[in-house]
DNA sequence: ATGACTGCAAAGACTTTGCATCTTT
DNA sequence: AAAGATGCAAAGTCTTTGCAGTCAT
């Protein structure tokens, strides 16, 4: 069962990403830590990451330009995700309730254990970049 | 503007695409292709299905297992993904309706141009490979 | 001590791209 | 001919992993 040593770099990972809602990268964690941890590897930083993912306290948000975005907040919520320069901002509005989940498993014969709903499209910042406004 | 040309082979990607619903990899389109097609590169594949994308022709469903996943059906629909087995089956239910765009736009500032809804679990397939039924 | 965690660097996996060549128009 | 498309292979990115040393229990 792998127990889990504690460890303070560790520790710093986790709350950093539940310290901010950029939905960072890890690359954006890695840099974010290495002053205080000068020592820090990237790979630890990934490490963590699949170790928190898979024990369910963090969640993936999908992949934006090429690299995977993490979410520390797990409460079901929405996204929305510029296509222009990839921020991935929270929305908190979700209709995936159950009856969706019911009629899911009933099509498909699959057992449904999580959801995302996503938005795309050019996020406030972009749009006044292009009209200058 | 880039004036297309024609191209026996592109056409054959794209109607490939259309002509599953296994929404493939690019490397699964590869395959598929290359009896056919003996002299057919994966860079060539790749090239036309950004070039789909890019023109709306064809959708990105989302990274499964580190490959991308496209879908030939641009119509809206949800989509369930088995994490154990990667298979992404399409769901004929879809609840982000015009307000919820809408309501997306007001909270956010953002121009929200299309939107994704998709589930998690684990395919009948999967499920039953498990209990041997 | 024993098992867990990490740094480092190498390896892996998927995707993109440069260039010469072949096609389409 | 001019512009576009492709094959091939190299390069690019992000992520994973083996190993030896370090830390937690």
């Amino acid at each position: 069962m792998a127990a889990r040593n504690y460890s303070r770099k560790r520790e710093a990972i986790l709350s950093k990403i539940r310290g901010t809602d950029t939905h960072p990268t890890a690359e954006w964690l890695y840099r974010a830590l290495k002053p205080q941890y000068p020592d820090l590897s990237l790979g630890t930083v990934y490490r963590n990451l699949a170790l928190f993912r898979a024990e369910g306290e963090i969640v993936g948000v999908g992949t934006v330009h090429g690299q995977e975005r993490f979410d520390g907040d797990t409460s079901p919520h929405a996204h929305f995700i510029c296509t222009d320069c990839g921020a991935v901002i929270d929305v908190k509005a979700d209709t995936a309730d159950d009856r969706l989940y019911a009629a899911v498993r009933a099509r498909t014969g699959a057992s449904v254990t999580s959801h995302a709903l996503t938005f795309y499209g050019s996020c406030k910042a972009c749009l006044e970049a292009v009209t200058g406004s």
